[in-house]
DNA sequence: CGCCCGGCTTC
DNA sequence: ATCGGAA
DNA sequence: TTCCGATGAAGCCGGGCG
């Protein structure tokens, strides 16, 4: 018997009911249980909200508005039903099970899909590409989803948006495998961790294979990360001890693989990316032994980092030419080792995996962090400046007795970054939100003003206020629109917010000429006019000193 | 052929 | 990247 | 503490459109 999608779909239906981790980890373990292995390497796969693993080039290629399109087609609706759902419940599966729920059904005969018959057509959809692949893509999951029920449609709809917004992504998964074939979430956590591919440690663990998984050469481990500080007073007392300071490379962070000639370089999601950097392939060769290294790739020149928007050209790219490689030239800095020799050092202190690094002879554009031991507030405080003032982003900031901890942000490393700026705004215009923010204002488009008074817009900003706040907010903003456009509403500039940023970029996606990178809300400013905001000339100053900071 | 947009990844 | 919420 | 969800700005690619 192979396994339902209605089952797939049913579970899914029944974890994302209940708020309680225990009770959404029983429903996954039962389910999974009872799969054969082919159904439950789909299956798990799926839950993780991809078609496919992690790190695997296949790629549907489908999103937003090619499945609005073929809502319309298979439900006959017109485009303001279409939008009007999509508001309400602001998720495109739910908004395909509401509009196919309303009407006759005509499925009933056929046979019922399979787990196996989805990722068949998914698989399908991927492969298509060259002249009128859209098309060819949409006739795919056309079919696919006329064969579907609503409650179906639903899930190949949220698998192929990766929204499946069940409340459980990889942490609650991994407990589910672990429950439902007896083995203790350390060994499953630690299996996905070196070999990144759910679906092949819920199979592995059915078979009672995982204490064989570790770490290993080529193959993608995830990367350990760090925990934001605010303050070098917070880092020095949170250690309460002597601590190994490292510069931060604003860079692509990168895992680089080698064995023997063979080098791979992985990307913090795990994607292989030895192709976009040619030069650092070369360079590492030159490193002997098998090695696994952590590190950080940057655009330099005359020993000065670029911006990041400079390595951003690097990245991605089809052709790679002989006059971008001198255009942009690239170094790597190394500041960690997770596999030495003949085997895994992730558990050795990192003081010793350290002192692995520096006997290690690097080529001309391979170098070491600058790392420094701190005891107090002062020098680190000293340090942080001197990373500045050359050009780097700030600090990490390490437990010299920690493992490498692979894949997890934890309190062994706490980064702290270049001293945000905020600035006064007033929000001139909001859109609605998605998922749990769906039918709110969530979404704001704030504004400067120019020298002769004029609302000139800066950016957008989400993420700041508490929930609360956001739909006193909404409330609000919809009481003060002056053009409805849909998905966003223009308002009157009245209300005034502070803004935080990590920096200031020109760019013409405003009409004030600049952006600003990782803007969040600060607070509401109910104190201040839209006549006592900032002025683009405050925006111009900051901008002009930062760069003198990156340039100097 | 050049421009725009969706999709995706980097931070 | 960032942030708040939930358990 | 840890995980999850919602979403910012920039640049590249593929494909559609004029």
């Amino acid at each position: 018997m192979q396994g339902s999608f209605k089952d797939f779909a049913e579970t899914c239906e029944r974890v994302k009911a209940t708020s309680s981790k225990i009770e959404k980890v029983a429903i996954l373990a039962e389910y999974l249980r009872k799969l054969a292995d082919p159904d439950l390497r789909i299956a798990v796969t799926f839950l993780t909200g991809r078609a496919f693993p992690k790190g695997d080039p296949r790629d549907p290629n489908v999103g937003y508005s090619t499945i609005a399109s073929i809502i319309l087609e298979i439900t006959g609706a017109d485009e303001l039903q279409l939008y009007e759902t999509y508001k309400k419940y602001g998720d495109l599966g739910e908004t395909i099970f509401h509009m196919l729920s309303k009407r006759a059904q005509a499925q009933l005969l056929m046979e019922p899909l399979t787990l196996q018959r989805v990722y068949r057509a998914f698989d399908k959809i991927a492969s298509i590409s060259g002249a009128k692949a859209a098309t060819m893509r949409s006739t795919i999951l056309r079919g696919l989803l006329l064969s579907a029920t609503p409650l179906e449609a639903k899930y190949i709809v949220k698998v192929l948006t990766s929204e499946l917004r069940i409340g459980a992504i990889e942490g609650l998964i991994e407990e589910a495998i672990a429950s439902a074939f007896g083995e203790p979430l350390e060994r499953v956590r630690n299996a996905s961790l070196a070999i990144n591919d759910l679906g092949e440690v819920a199979v592995l663990a059915k078979q009672k294979q995982l204490h064989n998984v570790k770490v290993t050469p080529l193959k993608p481990a995830g990367f350990m990360l760090a925990e934001t500080a605010q303050t070098p007073e917070e880092v020095i007392e949170y250690f309460k001890k002597p601590v190994l300071a490292d510069f931060k490379y604003d860079g692509a962070r990168a895992q680089i693989h080698k064995k023997s000639s063979t080098i791979r370089i992985f990307s913090r999601r795990l994607e292989e990316v030895s192709a976009f950097f040619p030069e650092i392939v070369e360079a590492v060769k030159k490193i002997s032994g098998t090695l696994i290294l952590d590190g950080e790739i940057l655009p330099m020149r005359d020993g000065k980092p670029l911006p990041f928007q400079v390595l951003q050209r690097r990245l991605h790219r089809k052709k790679i030419t002989r006059r971008l490689l001198e255009e942009i030239p690239l170094h790597l800095f190394l500041y960690d080792v997770l596999y030495y020799g003949d085997s895994p050092v992730v558990d050795k202190p990192l003081a010793e995996r350290r002192q692995i690094l520096e006997q290690l002879s690097l080529p001309d554009n391979v170098h070491l962090s600058e790392m420094h031991e701190v005891k107090d507030v002062a020098s680190l405080r000293t340090l942080f400046e001197k990373s500045k003032a050359e050009g780097f982003e700030g600090l990490v900031v390490k437990d010299p007795g920690s493992p490498y901890i692979l894949g997890r942000r934890g309190k062994h490393w706490l980064k702290l970054k270049k001293e945000l700026d905020t600035l006064d705004v007033v929000i001139v215009g909001a859109e609605y939100g998605h998922g749990k923010r769906a039918g709110i204002l969530s979404d704001y488009i704030f504004a400067v003003r120019d020298d002769e008074g004029r609302f000139r817009v800066i950016g957008k900003a989400y993420s700041g206020l508490t929930d609360e706040e956001m739909l006193e907010l909404s409330e609000r903003l919809k009481s003060m629109v002056i053009k409805d456009l849909g998905m966003r509403v223009l308002v009157r500039p009245e209300i005034v917010i502070e803004v935080a940023f990590d920096g200031i970029q020109k760019s013409d996606r405003h009409d004030s000429g600049f952006a600003l990178r990782f803007p969040r809300i600060k607070r509401l400013r109910p104190d201040k006019g839209p006549d006592e905001i900032d002025t683009l000339k405050r925006v111009e100053g900051i901008y002009r000193r930062q760069m003198l900071y990156e340039t100097s």
